[in-house]
DNA sequence: GTAGAGATGTTATAAAATAACATCATGAGC
DNA sequence: GCTCATGATGTTATTTTATAACATCTCTAC
């Protein structure tokens, strides 16, 4: 039995309910130490966002929130939230993909470089200085001031590569 | 007198009709080597997204091809011409504007990396084999195969920083 | 408590992309 | 030349993603 997406495998079964409790304990406390206002709505975007190491889709969150909620949410309070979490670098959109997944390593230096696999749809977030560098260095050499990079490489896992060999 | 995109600046001022003769150019040859079919369409469609090296949308060159016809055209129209295009490598896809360009090196090996401005819009399209390298490295050290890298940078080019100081 | 700012609700619409099916054009083989 | 198979385009409808405009609520500072 298997689906298209099955689990995700970012690293082969581990207890992703210590990384979700861990990421909205670190989104607590980085709000409060900036006065940024991380609501209950927000927060619970966030939590949504990181129910898999898979980035989801605006509009899938919407319905996790509305069936959660049995009362239906607009779009936009979705995007509002998302936009809100995106500029705290709590979250990183995967423009590839149209897509959100929570940030390994909010407060950090952030360029967001992303690995994304074909076949269970994980995204791994890297922070590679190499990379990082190498797209600094080719725009100063061409006199161009870097604002945000962004690195989405697809690909397929290390465990996705084994289970289809 | 300025817009918001005034005229591009890749390299300030330059021939860029000869840019557009020369896209086409090669497009035919790489079309005729391969045994593929540049139709009228899919060419026009080509010199379209030539039109400046500023991405552009499908719709927009949708826009531009109803208004030169006189008769309307359909989305997908458009958007099987370019993904056409984009399998031919004549003409990249930019994930983070919705949007497509045309191929600096069409034939060559392909990475697809480019420089942003946000000031003229224009995107420069590099092959820096370092940028290339360091994912390719950081990709095998995570058991990671890389099928498709995309790089896209977001910044100032030179003529925008010297414009805005 | 009152104002003001920021957050959310509500409704409508825009922008980007695809699905399903019909028709047309092209070129290989007869 | 004609026929047929294949690939390209036309047509209509729909889905998916994102934003605009304006009303209301809520928290906080004073
Ligand atoms: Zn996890
Ligand atoms: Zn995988
Ligand atoms: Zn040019
Ligand atoms: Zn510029």
């Amino acid at each position: 039995m298997s689906t298209d997406h099955p689990t995700p495998t970012l690293h082969a079964r581990h207890d992703h309910a210590h990384c979700v409790a861990d990421a909205l304990t670190r989104a607590d406390a980085l709000c409060a130490q900036r006065g940024a206002r991380l609501t209950t709505l927000r927060r619970r975007v966030l939590e949504l966002v990181w129910s898999s190491h898979r980035p989801r889709g605006a509009y899938a969150i919407l319905e996790d929130l509305s069936q959660q909620d049995g009362k239906s949410t607009a779009p936009l309070t979705v995007y509002r939230a998302l936009e809100f979490l995106v500029e705290q670098g709590l979250v990183h959109r995967i423009e590839s993909l149209n897509a959100y997944v929570g940030c390994a390593s909010p407060g950090a230096s952030h360029s967001g470089q992303f690995l994304v696999c074909e076949g269970c749809g994980d995204a791994a977030e890297i922070d590679d200085s190499s990379i990082r560098t190498a797209i600094e260095s080719a725009a100063i050499a061409r006199g161009f001031r870097v604002q945000r990079p962004t690195v989405e490489v697809r690909g397929v896992c290390k465990d996705c590569q084994e289970k289809h060999p």
